[in-house]
DNA sequence: GAAAACACTTGATCAAGCTCAATACAAATT
DNA sequence: AATTTGTATTGAGCTTGATCAAGTGTTTTC
């Protein structure tokens, strides 16, 4: 995007072809011919701002969105005003795919920084798809991806310690910042420690000393949202039970 | 199925468009002609025993299964022995939506009880549903519908206690096997209790404890895996929080 | 630039639910 | 019927991580 002059959104072609996070939105397969018609039907509006609502649980799917810059969570609210974070979204990746059933949103999405997106008319992504075998494919994995994801993080809940979960957390940014051309240990995290929390179930207090603790024994550096992995190896091996150091494991 | 004469299960016709499951497994928009060319791909295998493998982990993705018969749980495997139960599923019910990511099942499947499934090959349902936009459009609602469980299944482990968990738990099964109908207050639990544990991230003397405890307040009858809910209402009070009882929410 | 609102950290205490251990019960095998 | 094996229950004690509380630092607002 350029900045050297005030520009109308609306005039920015869109150009998934040319874009640098094609490979993440919809990776492997579709053709250039295949990309172009898609690009046909993607729209990219104004930008978000943080705390902006991309949707609401309720709302109906108009679009699927994928984060072009900024980030994004999810989290599905409940009546007495507590939320359960569902994830956390970077560019490149497509939300609002829970919304396919019944048309109608099941989580909101909130901005957690300034956040721009590409829509996708779901009812064009369809027709579409049903033309093109490819981009038909690549929605059954994408679907398939959120679910398998899904299923990592029941694992991380049902069985980690707040140790392994915050561990776990912290290198899946790494690993999702290195793809996207950042740094692996040196980035910034958007969301506060309350929603770290919440995301990991764990109380923010417990967040907070975590960091501390992993800050004390070297495996990072922490300055409130700014983060430094000193220690990769040593995180990894926490993530994957830390036979070592700690003396039981939960309920296995 | 007949159980007058021994049948050979190879010559069983399948007929999705007879079957009192289909409105389950591919529920709502299907046109008696598409059902009978998605019946002409589908093919049902010799049935399975109690704890026999209906996938592992790594295995190629040949097939979605439909469970007619039976009931089955999927989990992860670790390297240490220990799992973690990802779902339970009931006839009607879909399994293998996460392998289409990679052509490979992430995740691991067992048979609870005797089980038969129709198998519905992979490629063909990919090729048929290019061509048929209704059951393309089925897929996509199957595969959201998956994400949107596995979410209420983040929050139940990410908020509630176990109290919460076990009731949400039995309201669950209570549902579906209404929907396939059957009594809603008196089942059979097919799974042990160290897996329904495993399931709600819980250690299996608490489900014990719990089920002991629930029976004293007159909410259901137990015995072993018989089940008979006696407090609907009171159940679904606690699954939402049970503001009268408990003094303390988790973390909100 | 002061004040207010918010976010984060740190400490002290507590309890939910886990672990360990022993026992009871059920099903499978002989 | 008796033995074995697996599954479920119950009790006692302990640990992790939550809650409560106070204080510090940061950002926003006027």
């Amino acid at each position: 995007m350029t900045n050297r002059n005030v520009v109308s959104f609306e005039n920015i072609k869109v150009a998934c072809k040319n874009c640098s996070l094609a490979t993440l939105c919809l990776p492997m397969g579709l053709s250039p011919e295949d990309m172009e018609r898609l690009d046909s039907i993607v729209k990219r509006g104004r930008p978000f701002h943080r705390g902006d609502h991309l949707f609401r649980e309720g709302d109906n799917l108009h679009s699927l969105r994928v984060i072009t810059s900024g980030s994004v969570k999810t989290f599905s609210p409940s009546e007495d005003g507590s939320e359960q974070v569902l994830s956390f979204h970077l560019p490149g990746e497509l939300i609002g795919l829970d919304a396919i059933q019944n048309e109608c949103h099941t989580c909101s999405a909130k901005a957690l920084e300034t956040t721009a997106v590409c829509e996708i008319p779901f009812h064009n992504l369809e027709e579409l798809s049903s033309n093109m075998p490819s981009l038909q494919h690549q929605m059954y994995r994408l679907l398939s991806r959120e679910i398998g994801q899904d299923s990592e993080m029941l694992t991380l809940l049902g069985k980690k310690s707040a140790e392994e979960r915050l561990a776990t957390f912290l290198l899946s940014f790494s690993e999702r910042f290195k793809k996207r051309g950042f740094s692996a240990t040196d980035f910034f995290l958007s969301m506060s420690r309350h929603e770290i929390g919440n995301y990991l179930g764990l109380a923010v207090e417990t967040v907070s000393r975590l960091f501390t603790r992993f800050q004390e024994e070297g495996l990072l550096h922490v300055e409130r949202k700014h983060v430094q992995l000193l220690d990769l190896p040593r995180l990894a091996t926490i993530v994957h039970g830390n036979e070592n150091g700690r003396s039981h494991q939960r309920h296995v």
